[in-house]
DNA sequence: GTCTATATCAAGATAGAC
DNA sequence: GTCTATCTTGATATAGAC
């Protein structure tokens, strides 16, 4: 944002991630993070000012990079009403992002001591729910879909899931189909390697 | 459990949600539980060894408040493939779970730290999800029903549902219908003051 | 922009009296 | 079963040198 190499803030957020992925939520501390970063802590602070900041910056990457996935999943996806909503799905079960669901769940957590953090990612959704509807899927299909797939986001990130693999697949694609019957009968392309 | 006059464990976490409720989730600390519930912070440590134990006795109250609320709802909905659907959909939507939406956050977040915190809740998800189905509901029928109601929730619980009241309320008919779909033809009843 | 050192504080947990 | 008093820890934040 402000000094061009943004280096730094990378790093300790790589480091916070590694963290709470490595050694769990509850050891997210500005100690651990600065010795992994390999900053000291008043290095850790002068770029964020507090825990609370550094929780932000996490929260800001896996926000891009949830819009980074959709837009590239967008381009193998044909236009038509169910694009946004194959879009939106695919991106959620990206193997990427299901790789963070501890970084995701200690984001959550401190986000229920201060509601105020997770505002954005309510802008986000409402973007996202427009973009559902947008070309023509309808409103309540398009809500459902988008909850279903938040629903089995949050129940994995927290590992509350009662689905085995199996059935999760399932569930994924039926998900998929959802979005497609109000569709044009041609089925889109569904990349064997995605 | 053990002693007969369970009272003083219920004071607690009576005193325990006011806390969260009233003074959000970071304001949770045994000195503000015990002052409030009246015992002192050793009588308090006697009935819960430790902060986790009061988070998990706040647990075990949410899941037995929810299988009361969805024995009750049941009573009033006939027999059919889509009934279990429509009493998981209107006790999770219950007034009554919405006012503690701030509970379920605090014991979310706390699983963040703790994932075996929540393990007895993919449990009853579970023996959820096979009542759904029990009475011949499809299976993804069902998972959708069951994954978009508890995604709705989660964003409720944590302030992120980009929905109003006309939509939600929208959203809520929409996932009954989708139960009784596959249903026999005669409505359900749908008691106005429920 | 980054470091060391230190101040401050609050929370969880303990010990033992009543 | 409940209380008071105390201990210990660990985390956030600050101040000021380099």
């Amino acid at each position: 944002m402000k000094g061009r190499l943004g280096n730094s803030r990378e790093k300790i957020i790589d480091a916070a991630e590694q963290v709470v992925l490595q050694e769990g939520a509850r050891h997210l501390t500005l100690d651990a993070v600065a010795s992994r970063s390999g900053v000291s802590r008043g290095g850790l602070l002068y770029h964020f000012p507090g825990k609370e900041a550094l929780l932000m910056g996490m929260l800001d990457r896996l926000r891009s990079h949830m819009a980074e996935r959709m837009a590239r999943k967008r381009a193998g996806i044909p236009a038509g009403p169910a694009r946004e909503a194959v879009v939106f799905v695919r991106s959620a079960f990206d193997e990427g992002n299901d790789r963070k669901k501890g970084v995701t769940a200690a984001v959550l957590a401190s986000g229920a001591h201060d509601p105020r953090l997770l505002a954005p990612v309510r802008e986000d959704f409402r973007r996202y729910l427009q973009d559902l509807t947008r070309e023509g899927l309808g409103f309540e299909r398009a809500a459902v879909i988008f909850l279903a797939t938040n629903g089995m986001k949050f129940l994995e990130t927290f590992s509350m899931s009662p689905f085995d693999e199996r059935e999760r697949r399932d569930i994924i694609a039926a998900l998929e189909e959802l979005a497609g019957e109000g569709a044009s009968p041609g089925k889109e392309t569904h990349p064997a390697g995605e």
